[in-house]
DNA sequence: CCAATTAGTGTCATTACAACAATAAATATA
DNA sequence: TATATTTATTGTTGTAATGACACTAATTGG
């Protein structure tokens, strides 16, 4: 059974303990071609000064991925963007207050739109470079932090995700620099065009963007073929989901 | 933040009002060689005499994969077996009484070692091959299920779950068949031998099965070997993971 | 006009793999 | 004893994916 054994009649809510329901949201976006990842400093005890994932209670009344978006919004001003859910964190000991059980999202952010805003809870609200963030964080949010690296990684490898982390209109190399970053290696470029035309996944704009050399030509996303997920394969590699969070994260 | 603001001082967890959290283990097993999943028929309200899938309350002092572990052991007396947390269903509506966030674990339990036992808190308890799971579950429970057979046969993919569900010592048939069974498709004889023996995950017994026609030489699962994940693939499609949960699910 | 720079295409050999065929080893039973 | 049956293997072959690398293209700045 999933939950309780009363009747309607002598079912009482409040006779039992409960902890806590928190979501913290892993928001993921792009700067200078570098992927970043948005913290929170804390305002109060317990880890006050430290940095921390952003997030907050569920409220009674909404989902928990309503609740996640909201904090998202609360954070970034940010709607109607790629979330999923991640991994549960529920260790008795992981606050120092009560017990509070986390559900953890995380979200791609485009490149083009992001504005903060600190809230009064918070001293300060910043994006860190993946490979520079303040070390220890707060709470289990190191670990929270390493799932959501190697989801990221693990999902780029056979969906459509980067496009999230793009702008709207964006050239072959710009894509190929995400997925080098993200997986930590150099990719043959011959290879790379092939495949991702190959794909079927984009759509020409007839655009140029001039620079020092040869024009680039830019693309948009089709959204309509391989509908957000899975598309293609690069790599072999494949760790994900459940047990297989924390595995291989150091080189990002 | 992952939680409140308060000082040690002003902190106050009753001041919250809290969801109650459980969590619910959907349990495959093999039985006949077929795919099978325990569930529990409730003797309460709500969904009084609907089957469901088996869960309870986490407790305060220990983790979500301690309160799964438990779980499973009250239910089939089995402990020491592979499990991973599945997802985590929050809508506010999903139990009539009050907002109930569950986190789904699903298990795999050795074919040889299953004994049920009826708890006071339910009319029965049984296997039911996936084929024919009573419809409809109490909750939400069909998308529970239908979220871990999509995790299931994605995972077959790329790991070596297939072992967790066969006895300590089995054939290369018997493993090819829950492949089939599975994945839902007849693969080729051939190719099979080949690709598993390749892959080094059989230490051979030597023992031997007699039967109708040439004996069946029997295996066991190297544990040490890719350590529980992560050794080959069949097939190329990929589906898993986060929002891509319930797709498919229609053949098995 | 030439170097530098960024963009994009072509080729080729290797590997992986699926489909299929053939055969070998053992036993049961007619 | 012969034959069917089942498990256990080993080819063979064509196709598709992939990795390495060389080559061509378009533009700017000097």
């Amino acid at each position: 059974m999933t939950d309780m054994e009363e009747t309607a009649e002598t079912y009482d809510p409040s006779r039992y303990e409960r902890p806590s329901v928190t979501v913290d949201v892993v928001i993921f976006t792009l700067i200078d071609r570098e992927l970043h990842v948005l913290l929170v400093r804390r305002k109060r005890w317990p880890f006050e000064g430290y940095w921390a994932i952003p997030g907050g209670f569920v409220q009674m009344h909404e989902s928990l991925e309503e609740a996640a978006r909201r904090e998202l919004e609360e954070e970034t001003g940010v709607r109607d963007i790629y979330i999923e859910q991640l991994y549960t964190f529920g260790d008795p000991d992981r606050d120092p207050r009560t017990r509070v059980i986390s559900v953890a999202y995380f979200a791609l952010v485009r490149a083009d739109r992001q504005r903060l805003r600190v809230s009064d809870e918070n001293l300060d609200v910043r994006w860190f470079p993946v490979r520079a963030v303040p070390s220890p964080l707060a709470f289990d949010h190191d670990r929270i932090l390493a799932t959501a690296l190697a989801r990221l990684r693990s999902k780029l490898e056979y969906t459509t995700l980067a496009f999230e982390l793009l702008p709207e209109v964006f050239s072959i190399l710009e894509l190929k620099h995400i997925y080098e970053q993200i997986f930590g290696e150099k990719l043959d470029k011959g290879n790379f065009y092939r495949k991702i035309k190959d794909a079927g996944v984009l759509e020409e704009t007839g655009l140029l963007r001039e620079g020092r050399g040869r024009p680039t030509r830019l693309y948009r996303f089709r959204r309509d073929r391989g509908d957000g997920q899975f598309v293609f394969r690069w790599r072999e590699a494949r760790i994900d989901a459940g047990e297989s969070q924390e595995r291989d994260l150091s080189s990002l």
